[in-house]
Order: C-alpha cells, then sequence, then structure tokens
DNA sequence: ATTTTTTGCGACATTGATGTGTCAAACTAG
DNA sequence: CTAGTTTGACACATCAATGTCGCAAAAAAT
C-alpha cells in the first residue's frame, strides 16, 4: 500500500529503521568521524568514499550535511560519556583520577581528534565552550588542590587547560607513531609534574622587555 | 604609451612596486592572517571586507588565492625568525631560554594563531612538520639535558611538543581575555615544571585495563 | 590643474560541493 | 524462489566562491 514515493530506506515512521539500514547509517557515521578528524573540510563525496558507499546512498541516510553532523556531535557525546564513566573520576587520588581520564581520552582515536579539529564540525562545546566536561575536571581539580596534590599556585582554569592541551600533543604523537606505551609514560610524567605541587627547579630569571 | 591594458598597479616589470600599492599589499596581508587566524576557511570576501579594500582590489594585488598564501607565509615566516632572533636562543639557562622564546612566540598574536589553525592554510611546516624550526628547539634542550635543567627521562620529541602545545593552551587562555602577565607566569611555571628535573610528586597507580 | 595610479562597482564565466530524483541491479528475508 | 528493501549510477538544478574584465570615480603625484 506504500506507493506515495519510490524507495525511502528510512521511512520517518514508528518503524524500526531495518537492521541493514541500521547498519549502513553506522558504518557513514564512523565514516565521517574518521574523515573529517583528518580534515574538517573534507566533502561528502569523500566521506562516502571512505565508508565504500555512494553519495546517494549517504543522501539517502543523510538529507542534511547539517545532519550527518548532527549524528557524528550525538555518537561523540555518548563515546565521551562511557569514557568519563570508565575513568572513575570519583576513586582514588586526583591525579590519578585526570590520568585514568587521560588514558580513556587516548583511546578515543578519532573521536578525540575530531575535537582538536580546529573548526570542530562537531559542534560547541570544545575547548573553552565545554561547559560540562570541563564541569565535570573542575570537581577532581578542586579535590586535589584541597588534598595537596595539585598546585595550588596554577588557577583550575590553568589546570583543565593543561589538561586537554597536552592531551591534544599526546595525540599528536600517537598519530605521527609513537607507540602507545611511551605515550601513555610521557604524556603522566609530564602532567603531573606540570600541575604537581612544588617549585620550579629553576627560578624565572627577571625580564626586560625585549 | 602604456595604452596596452586599463590597470595594472602593480606590473611584473622591474620598477619599486610604489608605495600606495606596497602599502596596501601589507594591509590586506594584514588582514587576511587576522582573518584566517579566526577562519581558516575565511572566503576571500571576508578577508577584503576585513581589510577595508573590494575584493577586486585584493585580486588586482594577489591574482591567486595561493598568492595570497604564499604572502602571508613569507610574512609569517618573517615574523617567526624575528622572535626567535629576539629570544637569544644561545644565552643563558636552557629553561630562560626556552621561557624567552615562548614568550617572543606568544607576542606574536595571530601569527602565532595562524600556525595552530587546523589546516593551518599557511603551509607546511606546522608541527611535526617544521624541521628548521624544531631543530633550533633540539639545540636548546640538548644543552638543557646536558646541564641537568632538564628531565633526562623525557624524550627530547616529548618535550618539543609540550613546548607548542602548552603555548597553544597559553594562546587560547590569551585569547579568551586572560591577562598577558597571567598567562606568561602560569605557563611559565607549569611549563619549567613539567619538563624540568625531579620525579612526579605522586607515582602512578597500576593501571588494569578498563 | 593635469596626468597617472589605484580603487570600487558590477557584470560575467567557471568550478566544485550540494541536494533531489529516477531507475535498474543487488541483496535479504520470508 | 519471490517480494520487499537497499544500493549504485546517472542526471539535473542550485549555490557560493573564484577569477576576469571594463569603466568611472577617487586619490596621489607632478
Amino acid at each position: 500500500m506504500v506507493t506515495a514515493t519510490y524507495n525511502r530506506p528510512m521511512p520517518r515512521t514508528n518503524t524500526d529503521p531495518s537492521p541493514t539500514a541500521r547498519r549502513t547509517r553506522r558504518l557513514i557515521v564512523e565514516a565521517a568521524i574518521e574523515t573529517l578528524a583528518g580534515n574538517p573540510a573534507a566533502t561528502l563525496a569523500e566521506i562516502a568514499d571512505a565508508g565504500d558507499v555512494s553519495r546517494s546512498t549517504l543522501h539517502r541516510h543523510f538529507t542534511d550535511r547539517g545532519d550527518l553532523l548532527a549524528a557524528i556531535d550525538e555518537e561523540c557525546r555518548i563515546r565521551f560519556a562511557h569514557a568519563v564513566e570508565a575513568a572513575r573520576l570519583g576513586e582514588g587520588d586526583a591525579l590519578n583520577s585526570l590520568d585514568r581520564l587521560a588514558q580513556e581520552y587516548l583511546g578515543l582515536g578519532s573521536v578525540l581528534g575530531l575535537v582538536f579539529a580546529d573548526n570542530a564540525p562537531v559542534d560547541p562545546d570544545v575547548w573553552e565552550d565545554s561547559e560540562e566536561r570541563d564541569q565535570t575536571l573542575s570537581a577532581v581539580i578542586q579535590r586535589g588542590q584541597q588534598g595537596h596534590e595539585i598546585d595550588p599556585e596554577v588557577s583550575p582554569t590553568w589546570v583543565i587547560t593543561t589538561f586537554w592541551v597536552m592531551l591534544f600533543g599526546a595525540w599528536l604523537a600517537q598519530k605521527s607513531g609513537m607507540s602507545r606505551r611511551d605515550v601513555s609514560v610521557q604524556l603522566s610524567r609530564t602532567f603531573r609534574k606540570a600541575v604537581g605541587p612544588g617549585d620550579p627547579a629553576a627560578r624565572r630569571e627577571p625580564e626586560g622587555r625585549g
């Protein structure tokens, strides 16, 4: 009886989108994440290619570029939430918590790369804008500073920035071939020293303007 | 007698491009740097607007988008070179040298932002690719490690990454309104601790996979 | 004041990315 | 096997960014 239009795999009805359709949809989203992480300005055609589907198929599942971006956004949100959960931020020392979080984030691969992509196509909650994410961090940092694990001279905001930025560095290193283990060790070591208690070894020289 | 074509402000001859033309050209390059630092995908029209010139004027000075980009690249190269020179990397402690370099870089403003822009329109020598720049850094770091100023457990590569990445953080903080002074102090403190000698305060807990 | 240079405006042609639609072939489920 | 679903290959129409031109007005140089 559905003689209306020709073929619409994913009718907007309440019907489940059918397993095949679901599978293709996921495939495309995955390809999009992978592709856009490398090149935020990637074409829909490029994304389709990366997923080994035709551009028309892509358009069949996502009417709009914005539609696809929204789906990616949603997917990233979910995976980030999982990572945060797996990091068990409430348990143990603050520094260890941050360490676990960094490791989990690093494990996200391209999804993390998407967050770092400059004009993040994904959306709003990146860097300074990510309120929810940073509030979670704030709590841990506060705990750390009260427990004298984290340098009281460094502002919480700066600790957060340092966290993200060193995570970025780790991601870059990982992408350029450094072993997962080395990345993990070096990141952990430098981050702990950076935000941990204690004074810098060498004093800064009083500086005249250049 | 020059009745050939109508108007060509910048004849490809050996004649000096005339002061006015030079001035406009500089103006456009400056506007382009400013604009592209904020949005790497900015339109030529947007750039022209930012410089208060018409799009046709922009095209008159730069036939191509690539032409403009090359000019920007050149300009950035020059300013970076000045910054490096001003940092006097050969003098004093390694950490102080790196500190000065960071301060100088930070003073570059939008030019620095351009380097951080993801698909840096500026060109190749960004992050991992910047060989020349990183070799300069390598020398200082080596000096630092031999003088026991820099943590021997942290690989030079990682020190470089940390340097750039924390500079990035500082740039972000500066852009989001943090005072120049605070940025300077916090960056200096955390960077020194991060790559300086000494063990992390709290030991990392042996980690099982999640 | 006059000549020369430089700029702004508007008209085009071109190109690449998008979005829509159609149909036949491939695939899947029953 | 058969009916329904999903996909690939084309064919268009749009749209925005580019790049080119010609001319008149504005600015600079003389």
